[in-house]
DNA sequence: CTGTTAGCGCGTTCAC
DNA sequence: GTGAACGCGCTAACAG
């Protein structure tokens, strides 16, 4: 095995022609006979002939390479989400240099610096913890963008983006629990200040106006954050007591980790999940349906995601005109949820036990 | 903004001098004046110049990156083996170009060949579902590679390798029942023809033969695979009764997911884990742990084997001589696993319900 | 110390 | 139809 690659020239040489021709045989010009073409054709097979994207690239000013920069690649969700993205940009001809920022503003942009020493021809851009007062620097960018669930004032002309509708998430929650009879609802955050955590609160409290129901401060939990990073399902653990004891029926977790650890306090209460106590996660993580009872969720669509944003991207460098999109979450009924019914006596129980 | 990048003789031209002083300058030759030097620098970075990685790969006949190829990118085992890879390639000023098979052999040759056309410095592959028959053609790799864990007898010249070692884990899972004073232990596989399930195999009858236990033909389920293909959760929960049928007070299976699928029969058959029967999984999936009893289990190392891989490319790109390295997994106590006691009773349990 | 020149491999005028 | 020549942006060998 020869150490270094053909090259047209090689080919042009062992077949008595220009470097010109060969190149203009190998992409199917009209200008060549039928003849050479196949000629040259069977000889660039013959001596294993890979075209050298590199020099194409120096040539076209294109690399046909997005870059793609998520949190953690080992977080399922991202997994999910690059997975969309890979399959469409695969099916495009383009592929995918992938960097992780995990979390960290700087190593965010300095993954953009990459890229753009790299010449990629478009950027998406996947990073839940990169706050909004952050992005205004992503302005520096010169290649076509997408921002994958990123909250942005700007979301109009300068950046383009997917993201999912958190707000309308908690809404759909909530008004499953409302559809069940329940009218004492309440939710636990996590306290970040993310997009999420505030939109689904949102979300919660917009489903319970609309249906009259007046929110109660007692209903509604969210860890303090000065303190340790707790994980969360820690924090569905340890929130989900006072929450039995404000006397609530049914509970719209943050995501389902917290709805787990939720779960697990039920448990060493003995309560029963869902007879006394109904729980909504959001995400639908593989967790969500092994767990006993299955978990009742809001479901996130990261596939679909990933697929849309670099749909997107693939029009922008068409440049045809693209509108943001907010994909709307759906609700998955499982087991942790139902009527309500004699439910209300738990909170005595509590209070007794107290 | 400017449409097209600055080059170093946009730079050169502002600079009145020549192209070559410009990139000497920014290399930090030291064929060039201290004080030009810094001038040119600092004109650099007012221009906004962004080297062109391409036209350097060009020249140097390196680009940088690293091809990647992993079944799915969604499964959370392949995100921690590409977050392992992607740290230490990030560290070392390597690109990760990522691209999924789905366990199809055309998509994997595909993805080898469009690996050559972008001239990737070194392959890494990742496939548990290429069979040891079809990597023969992988032989045509002119590029240095690392195969993870996949089956090869040509480990030793030919291909570079980083696997775990299933044979291994099987005995670390069959000696800890057997340590708990299990001897009536089984096996539940899959029945894929996986290097996977036939040495988890091969490991739980060593355990077996070692501890001078005889092995008994009705301990063993594994699923026949001319029907429809079904989920590990499933194979879990049809094979659970037949084993506990024929006696046995401790189960080893092929994965978590399996033994996840025995857990859920066995609360339907109301047999309680770890007092009557005691389950030990593979993998250490996140699930394994917040399900109720935890699961014992074998861990795997995703992201070590990731960043051992990528280390051993790394060495290969400098010529360094390197050895195939087969991972020791290690066991993960939790609850479903206990002393065995009065278990023996269970089967008789079973026989009467039957 | 710095400038000139020659490629890296390929696509693309512009002549013939 | 085909070849010669140039340029994509950069590094390196060779002059001075």
């Amino acid at each position: 095995m020869s150490k270094r690659k053909i090259s047209i020239e090689d080919i042009a040489r062992k077949a008595g022609v220009s470097h010109s021709t060969v190149s203009r045989a190998l992409r199917d010009s009209p200008l060549i006979s039928a003849k050479v073409r196949e000629e040259i054709k069977k000889l660039a097979q013959e001596m294993n002939y890979v075209p050298n994207a590199i020099a194409q690239s120096l040539q076209n000013q294109r690399t046909y390479t997005v870059g793609v920069i998520v949190t953690s690649i080992a977080d399922p969700f991202f997994g999910e989400l690059v997975e969309g993205i890979e399959q469409v940009a695969r099916k495009a001809g383009l592929n995918v240099l992938l960097n992780a920022s995990h979390g960290d503003f700087d190593q965010e942009i300095a993954a953009i610096e990459n890229f753009h020493y790299r010449r990629v021809d478009g950027i998406l851009v996947a990073d839940s913890r990169i706050g909004k007062n952050h992005n205004k620097r992503l302005t520096q960018l010169t290649v076509p963008t997408v921002l994958i669930n990123i909250d942005t004032e700007a979301h109009n002309e300068t950046f383009h983006s997917v993201a999912i509708d958190d707000r309308l998430g908690g809404c759909v929650a909530v008004e499953h629990l409302l559809d069940l009879g329940h009218t004492r609802i309440g939710y636990i955050g996590v306290g970040d200040s993310s997009k999420a955590d505030q939109q689904r609160l949102e979300g919660y409290h917009l489903a319970l106006s609309q249906a009259k129901l007046s929110a109660n401060q007692d209903w509604v939990a969210i860890p303090q954050r000065d303190s340790q990073t707790i994980s969360d399902f820690d924090i569905g653990k340890q929130l989900l007591p006072q929450l039995v004891a404000a006397g609530v029926t049914g509970i719209f977790c943050y995501n389902d980790m917290v709805a787990v650890g939720a779960l697990l306090a039920c448990k060493e209460l003995g309560i029963s999940v869902p007879q006394d106590l109904s729980l909504v996660g959001f995400d639908n993580i593989a967790l969500a349906s092994y767990i006993t009872p299955a978990l009742t969720t809001v479901s996130q669509r990261m596939v679909e995601m990933g697929e849309l944003a670099m749909t997107m991207l693939l029009d922008l460098f068409e440049e045809k005109a693209v509108d943001n999109i907010l994909l709307s979450p759906f609700l998955v009924k499982r087991g942790s949820t139902t009527q309500v019914s004699k439910a209300k006596k738990i909170s005595n129980y509590i209070e007794v036990k107290i």
